[in-house]
DNA sequence: CCTTATAGAATTATAGATAATTTATGATTC
DNA sequence: GAATCATAAATTATCTATAATTCTATAAGG
């Protein structure tokens, strides 16, 4: 009846799962073992072999069979390959959506803008920006490149996440206000144009390891 | 030891299983039971729920809590999706793999070509035409952005198979050659461009159905 | 002192059993 | 005769148990 009985045990633990990797809790590399992850979520171990399987399909995950399943680990190679996927697929659900984006949805992704821009850590300038993106791009109505586009946006938040830890710097966004400037002119392709420059922008911040040493650490800023 | 046992039953069964939606030998929004599937493989249906799940993150089945998991259903808006979606990806992994191109990746790739021309069913195209587009393909060396690209083949696949379920023309494949020909010119930009709208052509087939009305079957081409 | 076996513990993968939910069937009423 | 409700069968989701594999620590041998 309630809204909890419409989702599989699997699907919860996939993801809460999911947020733990994705903000950091969960580091790259790290084992994830069926046995103790069921113990903590007071569950036999099938659902959570379940959970791995879909966490390994959003490429949050890996799995050796007969050795266990870890935490994806990634480099600067994997954010440039995430940045440059999410131009093209951000692009063409951009080029698809503007002819059905109303005055009323352009507002509302104003306000996202400008919720990001009050936001005063990652998470929740994090969750701002996908909104954005979210709401400019759903009216395409094309349901497996929104899926897509998705699981995409989780890896690239993995990505900010590692990188901007502790501090948070505001920053205003320039990139989502021509965007929608663009689309209220009605000027599709220069929206879309700022739109996949603005994904591919990588971030990159040094950053002081425990051992005192100092790398530079990459992200995607969009 | 063996190869076989590399692989988990669960994922045997997935393959076996994909195969056979592709193929169109499991019609779209049949009902799949973990029981019966479970006893024709000889396993349990451990193994089979995972291999669902697989299937469902490769958009071949969906699931519905609690109510079993179908062969996925498809209609033309969703041809055209994936039509659209590979035209991006594909465009962006001929970009990235056209500096590392070698001649005898060319070759390979001609021979591929030929092969297709030279088929007389489908799956034999299905099978050339996909191998061409792995070889030029895959030097782009982004994992993730093959792994997404083949499992769109999959569904292209699925869609031709669906089309052109029992009789089979013979056709000169004219884009690949021009793909080809550009590339060896260094002329990426042509290449990707004719790729991209080679990707999004859909093909167009009247079909008698059981009923004896005739309706329009679409599929991607190439 | 380092390498290589080996026994034990931990962990994964699968099977078998149980509870809960959905679908199908048939009787009953309007 | 159609619709509705109750009951039975089938199916899914989960848990508990077992077998097989991998990891770990310790000891024997070079």
């Amino acid at each position: 009846m309630t809204a909890a009985n419409e989702d599989t045990i699997a699907n919860r633990i996939s993801r809460i799962l999911a947020d733990r990797i994705v903000t950091g809790q969960l580091e790259p590399g790290a084992k994830l073992r069926q046995d103790h992850v069921a113990e903590e979520f007071g569950a036999s171990h099938v659902p959570v072999r379940e959970a791995f399987r879909k966490l390994e399909a959003q490429g949050l995950a890996v799995s050796e069979p007969r050795r266990g399943v870890r935490v994806a680990s990634f480099d600067l190679a994997e954010v440039r390959e995430v940045a440059l996927m999410r131009a093209e697929l951000e692009g063409l659900a951009l080029r698809q959506a503007a002819p059905h984006l109303t005055s009323s949805i352009l507002e509302e992704a104003e306000q996202a803008t400008v919720a990001g821009d009050n936001s005063r850590d990652v998470r929740s300038w994090e969750e701002a920006n996908r909104r954005f993106h979210r709401l400019i791009l759903t009216p395409c109505a094309m349901p497996r490149l929104l899926a897509a586009i998705d699981d995409l946006h989780s890896v690239s938040a993995r990505f900010l996440f590692s990188a901007w830890r502790s501090e948070w710097e505001v920053r205003t966004d320039h990139d989502h206000r021509a965007i929608l400037g663009f689309l209220r002119q009605g000027n599709i392709e220069n929206a879309v144009a700022v739109l996949e420059r603005h994904v591919q922008w990588i971030g990159q911040k040094p950053v002081k390891s425990p051992t005192g040493s100092t790398r530079d650490v990459f992200a995607i800023v969009g």
